[in-house]
DNA sequence: CTGAAAGCGCTTACAG
DNA sequence: CTGAAAGCGCTTACAG
C-alpha cells in the first residue's frame, strides 16, 4: 500500500494541511512540529503523488517537448540540453514526435487539450508554426528552438547564421582562397538567407566578388549537396571553396568533388554548417551551432516564464563557432 | 475557462457519471442518449484531463524512459522506435536520462516515488541494473533495451550478438580473408563475450584458427580502438582482417591502419558492430542492430503488460544484419 | 500556529 | 439505463 499524505499526517499527529504545509515549505509552521512531520517524512519515505498535486494546483511540473524527429542529427544534442536544465528544477519532460505525420499530430494536440503538461518546448516543425502559435495565443506557454530563422512572434532561441557565415568567409579568403561557391538550403528558410547575405556582405566587404552561377540551391541533404556540386563544375566556372549551408550538404559536396578528381582542400575548400559528429569524422571544417546549449536556453526560458517571468519580446541568439579542421 | 465534464453533463442533461460512461465505452448507456452526450464532446471540444483521469484511475497513461544520454549515436533511433508506438496507443513518454550522473539519478527515483508514469522503458544504465531489478521487484512494470548481452531477470528486449558476429565470421572467410584480428568491447559486458564467442566459434567451424595475441580489449571508443590496431600491428603476426565490437572502434582501427600505411580493404578488411550513421558515411561494412525496432518491440512488450498481459520469461531476440560496405 | 472543509476533475461501486 | 455519492491524494482559503 502506497503511503499517502493522510497517513504521515495521522503518524506525526497533525492534520493534512499542515504536512501539506511542511511539505511545500509554507511559512507560520512551529519548528518543533515541522521537525516532527519531516521526521515522519523521512521514516516512512513520503513522495507526494505527482498527480494528486497536478490536480490539485492546476500544474504538473512536466513540460511538453515537440520534435521533427529523434533520428535528425542534432535533435538529441537539443533534447539533451532541455532535458538536463529540466532536470535540475524537478521537471519532467514528456516527448513528442512528429514521425508519423498528421496521426502524430493529432496524439499531440489531444495531450494538449488534456493538459498534460505546463509549457511547450519545440524545435520548430515544418508546416506547423501556425498551429504552434495558436497555441501560444492561447496561453500556452511556448518557446521555439528556431533552425531555421522564422523569429516566430513568441519567445524562441535562435543561433547567429549571418555571423557564422561571415566567419566562414573571412576564415577561406584568408586562407588564400578567391573564387567561392555556395552550396544553399532550401531558399525558403530564413537561415538560407542569413547564411547567403552573411557570406557575400562579408566577401564584399573583402573586395571578393561572388559569380551568381556558382549559387546553387540545395536542400540539406547529401545527395542533393553531391548534385548542386556536379552542377557547380558543369558551369565551367573556376572554384576554389565552397560553402555549403549545412554538413550533411557539404559531405555530399567532398565526395562529388573526389569523384571528379579534385582534390579537398588542396583543389577545393569546403565548409560546412551545424557540426554535426559525421563532421568531426569526416574531418569538415563548419560553423558549430550550439544546439546543446540551444536547448539549455530554450529550456531556461520555458522555465521561468512558468515560474511567472515576463519572456523577452526578442529571441534568444547564441553564437555559432567557426571549427576548423581539415576540408577548408 | 477549461471545459470540465460537468458542463457537458449539465449541457447533455445527463449526470457526470454518464458522460464518463460515454467517454469510456462502456456498455450500457442508451443509444440515444450516448448520441446526445457525444454530441455536446464534440461541440464543446472537450478533452477529459489527464490529471483528473489519472488520479481517479490511478494510472497515468504514461510511460518512463529512462535512456544513458542521447548524445549516444544510436540512442535516438532507440527512444524513437519506442516514441513512435507509445504514441499509437495513445502513451506520453517521459524521458529521463543519467547524463548528470548520480543527481540525475536522484531526480529520476524521486519521480518512480511520485508514481509519475505507469511503467518503465531503460535501455541499461551502467551500474544501475541492480536498482531497476529492484523497482521491478516492488511491482513497477520494467522493460529493459539490453544492448550489453546482460539478460536481467525481467522482461528485455535484446539482439542476436552471437549469430550477428558469426555472420561476420563467414563473410570474411568467404571473401578469401584467413588471419583474423579482433578488437572486443569491455570484457565484462555479456555482448562482448556473445560477439567474441560467435566470431571464433564460426571461424573454428571453417577451419581458422585466431591466435589469441590477436584478440585486444578496446573500450567502444574509436581512440582505443586505434590504439588496440597498434598493439595488434605491435604483435609483429600478420592479419589482413579485423572484426572491431562496435563501430566507433572499428572507426579508430581504419584510422589507426591508415596511419601504418596499411589499405583497408586491400590489405586488411574491417567489420564493426551496430551500424551508426558514421559507419554509413565511412563506408564501414557492420553488423546492424535493429536500435528502431528494439525501441518498438520494448514498447509493446511494456504495453501488453500494462493493459494485464503476463510479459514473456525469455528476452525478445531481435535479429542482426550483415551490412556490407567497402570496409570490408 | 493549526485544523475542518471544500475543491481540483475525473471514475466507480451502489442503488434504483 | 441512469444518478447521487464517495473516493483518488493532494492544496488552499477560511476560521479560530
Amino acid at each position: 500500500m502506497r503511503v499517502t499524505i493522510a497517513e504521515v499526517a495521522q503518524r506525526a499527529q497533525v492534520s493534512k494541511a499542515t504536512v501539506s504545509r511542511v511539505l511545500n515549505g509554507k511559512p507560520d509552521v512551529d519548528a518543533a512540529t515541522a521537525a516532527r512531520v519531516r521526521q515522519v517524512i523521512a521514516d516512512v519515505g513520503y513522495v507526494p503523488s505527482a498527480r494528486a498535486v497536478g490536480l490539485a494546483r492546476g500544474r504538473a511540473r512536466t513540460v511538453g517537448m515537440l520534435v521533427p524527429s529523434l533520428t535528425w542529427p542534432w535533435t538529441g544534442e537539443v533534447v539533451q540540453g532541455a532535458v538536463d536544465e529540466l532536470e535540475s528544477d524537478g521537471y519532467g519532460l514528456l516527448l513528442y514526435t512528429v514521425n508519423r505525420g498528421s496521426e502524430s499530430l493529432a496524439q499531440f494536440a489531444s495531450h494538449v487539450s488534456a493538459k498534460a503538461f505546463d509549457g511547450l518546448l519545440v524545435i520548430e516543425p515544418p508546416d506547423t508554426l501556425n498551429y504552434i502559435e495558436a497555441l501560444h495565443d492561447q496561453g500556452l506557454p511556448v518557446v521555439m528552438i528556431d533552425d531555421r530563422g522564422s523569429r516566430p512572434g513568441f519567445p524562441s532561441v535562435g543561433t547567429t547564421n549571418r555571423e557564422g557565415a561571415w566567419a566562414a568567409a573571412r576564415h577561406l579568403v584568408s586562407a588564400g582562397r578567391r573564387h567561392f561557391a555556395v552550396v544553399t538550403g532550401p531558399a525558403d528558410f530564413g537561415c538560407v538567407r542569413e547564411r547567403l547575405d552573411g557570406f557575400l556582405d562579408a566577401l564584399g566587404e573583402l573586395g571578393v566578388h561572388v559569380d551568381p552561377r556558382l549559387v546553387v540551391e540545395g536542400d540539406f541533404t547529401t545527395e542533393r549537396g553531391a548534385v548542386a556540386t556536379d552542377k557547380l563544375m558543369a558551369t565551367g566556372l573556376p572554384f576554389d571553396a565552397v560553402f555549403a549551408h549545412n554538413d550533411l550538404s557539404a559531405l555530399g559536396v567532398v565526395k562529388a568533388l573526389g569523384a571528379a578528381g579534385r582534390r579537398v582542400p588542396d583543389d577545393v575548400a569546403v565548409v560546412g554548417f551545424d557540426d554535426i559528429p559525421i563532421a568531426g569524422h569526416a574531418e569538415l571544417t563548419t560553423v558549430r551551432q550550439p544546439m546543446r546549449r540551444m536547448g539549455e536556453a530554450a529550456a531556461r526560458l520555458l522555465l521561468s516564464r512558468l515560474e511567472g517571468a515576463t519572456p523577452p519580446a526578442e529571441p534568444v541568439v547564441l553564437p555559432t563557432e567557426l571549427v576548423v579542421r581539415r576540408s577548408g
